[in-house]
Formats: C-alpha cells, structure tokens, sequence
DNA sequence: TTCCAGGCAATAC
DNA sequence: GTATTGCATGGA
C-alpha cells in the first residue's frame, strides 16, 4: 500500500503518540503518580515555552542509542538541580554535569554534547536554526538535528531512525543498503508537507517497530 | 549473561 | 562514500 495508507492505517490502530514526550508540565497528567508520563496525545501545541523547547533539545541528544527510559531520568535529574538550561548546563562543572545524565548512558560524551549545543543555542538569541547549522554542531548528527528542527522549532523535516529504516525495509517500500538522506528523501517525496504529520509518522513507525519486535520476541 | 536501545565522531580504507 | 570502533547505562 502507498506510504501515506500506511501511516493513517498505523494511526488508526495505535492511536496519537503525542511526541515529543516533555518532563511534567503544569495541567498534564494531573493524576500521573510518579512516572514521568510526558506524552500528549493529540495535542500539538508543544513546546509551549523556551524551557520546553530546549528540553527537547536535550533529550535529543541524550536518546542518541539510548533507551528513552534511561533519558528520562537523566531529564528530570539536570530539572532538579536547575540545570535543565543553556546557561545552567554551561556554568555546571564536569563532576556535576556528567553525574546527571549518567543514566542515558555515553555520559562523558553527552555531557560535551550538551555543553556543545548550548553554547550554540545560545548564539541563537532565539532564531530558528537551518539544518546546516545544526549538523555543524559537535554532536549533532542527522537524527538529532532533524528530531530538533521538527519537534522544538516546528519545521515540516521529516525525522528518520533506525526503525525507520526497519520498516520501510520490512515492509517492502526500499531495499538495503538505505542510509538517512535516502530514507528521509523517501519519506518526504510520499507524504503531505506537515509539521504535525510528519510528527505522528515518526512517532508511529517507533510505535509499530517496538510492536513487530515485541511480537517476535 | 547477552542483547538491545529513538546516534555520532573519529579513523581507516 | 563505506566499514569499523568507542562511547556506557539500565531493562528484558
């Protein structure tokens, strides 16, 4: 079936994924007991706020090869120490920084990331970033800058991973070998220019391949 | 215990 | 351009 039947057959059967998950927000989840349930389904109004938007950012970076779970707590960890700020990463030392995020894994790396990004974000003064610029950043790569063009600035840049490409490989829609800027070449070509459509894709492809995984064990 | 998870940079061809 | 390796935690 064409690309853009199968994302509405997937939404159907999942559901709005409400990505990108953010740490608790006023009026969300009023009733969530302790687990960081950040998803809001349906609701495209995020980020609502410059702190919102530059957690995106940070939890961009942190999921890199990392389960999201391990993220979330390296989040709300850099939240708590009021650290979850360009200039609160930028003026943490390095014992305090790394500890952090120790749990999203590669921490001494993240931690350059972070600071990496946030001189950069920084420069911004509030600008929206090209794509060019954000690859430009020591480590941001492809996925990372596109996840934060897409989810924290609201630019219609279509998100690729790795399951992404498991699917599109599964299902039969391209053959191996598929790098990202095919993928995502792919992707943009069959589906409607959209900032929230391509956000619900992306979000719905992790949701359908954590499914096919957990199906076959 | 092994395998994997919402990558990226450095290096070597 | 493609292939390989180091980076590191926590859950299944």
């Amino acid at each position: 079936m064409p690309l853009d039947v199968f994302a509405t057959e997937m939404l159907s059967a999942y559901g709005p994924q409400g990505w990108w998950p953010l740490l608790a927000h006023a009026g969300s989840n009023p009733t969530s007991t302790g687990r960081l349930t950040g998803y809001h389904p349906g609701d495209f109004t995020f980020p609502r706020s410059k702190p919102q938007l530059f957690e995106i950012c940070c939890g961009a970076i942190l999921t890199q090869n990392t389960a999201w779970t391990n993220v979330e707590r390296a989040l709300a960890s850099l939240a708590k120490l009021a650290r979850l700020s360009a200039r609160g990463i930028l003026s943490a030392d390095d014992g305090t920084l790394e500890s952090a995020i120790r749990s999203s894994g590669y921490f001494r790396a993240k931690a350059r990331k972070l600071r990496a990004f946030s001189r950069f974000y920084l420069g911004l003064a509030g600008r929206t970033p090209s794509r060019e610029e954000l690859l430009g950043v020591w480590g941001v790569g492809p996925e990372t800058a596109d996840s934060i063009r897409l989810y924290a600035y609201k630019q219609p840049e279509m998100v690729v991973d790795a399951y992404t490409i498991r699917v599109l490989v599964r299902h039969g829609y391209c053959r191996l070998p598929l790098n990202y800027a095919r993928a995502k070449r792919y992707c943009e070509a069959r589906l409607p220019r959209s900032v929230q459509g391509y956000q619900e894709f992306h979000a719905l492809v992790v949701e359908h391949a954590k499914r096919l995984r957990a199906a076959r064990g």
